[in-house]
DNA sequence: AATATTGACAACCGCGGATGG
DNA sequence: CCCATCCGCGGTTGTCAATAT
C-alpha cells in the first residue's frame, strides 16, 4: 500500500484549463479567498483536483504575475541564485515576485542551462574561483552550490522557504491579468493561438461583469508604491515592484525579513502570506553578501541590460 | 506537402513538512 | 507521541507549435 492519492481520480479532469474553469475558479478564490483548497473543487464543481486548482492559481490566475520575457537581468538574478540556492525555485521566486517558481524552473530547463552550458563551453565570463572560496559559479542541476549544499546539510533550511513578497493582490482587474498572462494570449511578442486564445475576450467579457459585483480592493495600479514607499532597504522585488529605473546595488536586493516588511505587507494578497514563512538562513545570506561582492559587475552587465545582453 | 524533430511551457506526480485532533 | 490531512515544493511528463528534413 502507497500513500493514497491527493483526490479521488475517478472524474478527475486533468490537462489544460478552459477559459470557463478559469473563471470558476478565480470566482471562489475572489469570494473566499484562496487556501483550503480541499474544497475548492467540492464547493465549485470543478471536475479538477484541489491541487490542480492552487496550482492553477498560483501559477497562471493569481494577479500581479507576470509571464514570460525575462530580462537579462532576471536571468543574471535566477543564474546568481540558482548558484547560491540551488533548484530551490520558490526561494529563488522569493526574490521574483512577478514570477512563479514554476516559471523560473521552466525558464531554467529550457533557456538558462543552455545559455550556460554554451557559455561555459566558451569559458568566458566566469573564472574559477579559489579553491578556498565558495563558489559561485553558475553551473546545471545545482552543482555549483557545493559549499552552500554542504553547509545546508548541516545547517539545512526550511523547506517552506518562500520569502515571496507581496505581489498586488487585487482582482478588479483579474480579467485583464487572465488576459495578459495566459500562455494563449497574444501578448509580448506572444501571439501564440489556440481555442482558448480565442476566448480571451469573451472570459475578459465574463469576468469584468463579474468583478463589478465584487467589493473593492485594491487597484492592481496599488502595487506600485508611491516614492515614500521607497526605502533604502528595498528589496530587489520590492524596488521592482515600486517602479525602479536603475538597480540598487546587490546587497540592497536582498530582502528583509518578513517582519521588517510593513508597506509589503499592507499589499499581501490572500495567499501572499503564505510565502512569508521563511528567511535566509544566517549562512545563505552570508554567503549572498560574499558572492554579491563578486557578482555585482556581472549584475552591472546585464542591468545595462537593455543595451548590453547577458551573454553566456 | 508530409513527416520527424525540437523547443517551450502547462500541468501532473510524489514526497515531505506543518498542523491539528 | 501518533496519525491523518492539507499544502507546498521540485522533478518530470505531456502536449502543442515551430522548425527542419
Amino acid at each position: 500500500m502507497g500513500r493514497p492519492p491527493c483526490c479521488d481520480k475517478v472524474g478527475i479532469k486533468k490537462g489544460p484549463w478552459t477559459p470557463e474553469e478559469d473563471i470558476i475558479l478565480v470566482s471562489y478564490i475572489q469570494e473566499h479567498g484562496p487556501g483550503n483548497w480541499r474544497s475548492v473543487p467540492i464547493n465549485t464543481g470543478l471536475m479538477r483536483c484541489s491541487k490542480s486548482c492552487r496550482l492553477r492559481w498560483t501559477n497562471y490566475l493569481r494577479p500581479g504575475i507576470r509571464r514570460g520575457n525575462f530580462t537579462p537581468h532576471e536571468e543574471g538574478i535566477i543564474v546568481h541564485l540558482q548558484s547560491l540556492l540551488g533548484n530551490r525555485w520558490a526561494a529563488i521566486a522569493s526574490y521574483l515576485p512577478q514570477r512563479t517558481d514554476n516559471d523560473i524552473k521552466n525558464y531554467w530547463n529550457t533557456h538558462l542551462k543552455k545559455k550556460l552550458k554554451k557559455h561555459q563551453a566558451i569559458g568566458a565570463i566566469f573564472a574559477p574561483p579559489p579553491p578556498s572560496e565558495p563558489s559561485i559559479i553558475p553551473t546545471t542541476a545545482g552543482a555549483g552550490h557545493v559549499d552552500l549544499h554542504h553547509d545546508m546539510i548541516v545547517n539545512p533550511l526550511p523547506k517552506g522557504n518562500s520569502l515571496r513578497p507581496a505581489s498586488c493582490s487585487n482582482t478588479a482587474e483579474v480579467s485583464q491579468l487572465i488576459a495578459r498572462r495566459s500562455p494563449f494570449a497574444a501578448t509580448d511578442g506572444d501571439s501564440s493561438s489556440s481555442s482558448y486564445a480565442s476566448s480571451m475576450d469573451n472570459i475578459s467579457r465574463l469576468l469584468n461583469g463579474f468583478m463589478k459585483s465584487s467589493p473593492p480592493q485594491n487597484d492592481a495600479a496599488d502595487i506600485k508604491p508611491s516614492a515614500t514607499d521607497v526605502n533604502p532597504s528595498l528589496s530587489f522585488n520590492q524596488y521592482h515592484m515600486a517602479g525602479g529605473t536603475t538597480l540598487p546595488a546587490f546587497n540592497d536586493m536582498l530582502p528583509s525579513p518578513p517582519p521588517q516588511q510593513p508597506a509589503l505587507m499592507e499589499h499581501r494578497g490572500y495567499d501572499e502570506q503564505q510565502h512569508q514563512k521563511g528567511a535566509l538562513s544566517p549562512i545563505e545570506k552570508w554567503l549572498f553578501e560574499e558572492a554579491a561582492e563578486q557578482v555585482v559587475d556581472l549584475m552591472d552587465l546585464s542591468d545595462g541590460c537593455c543595451s548590453v545582453p547577458m551573454m553566456f
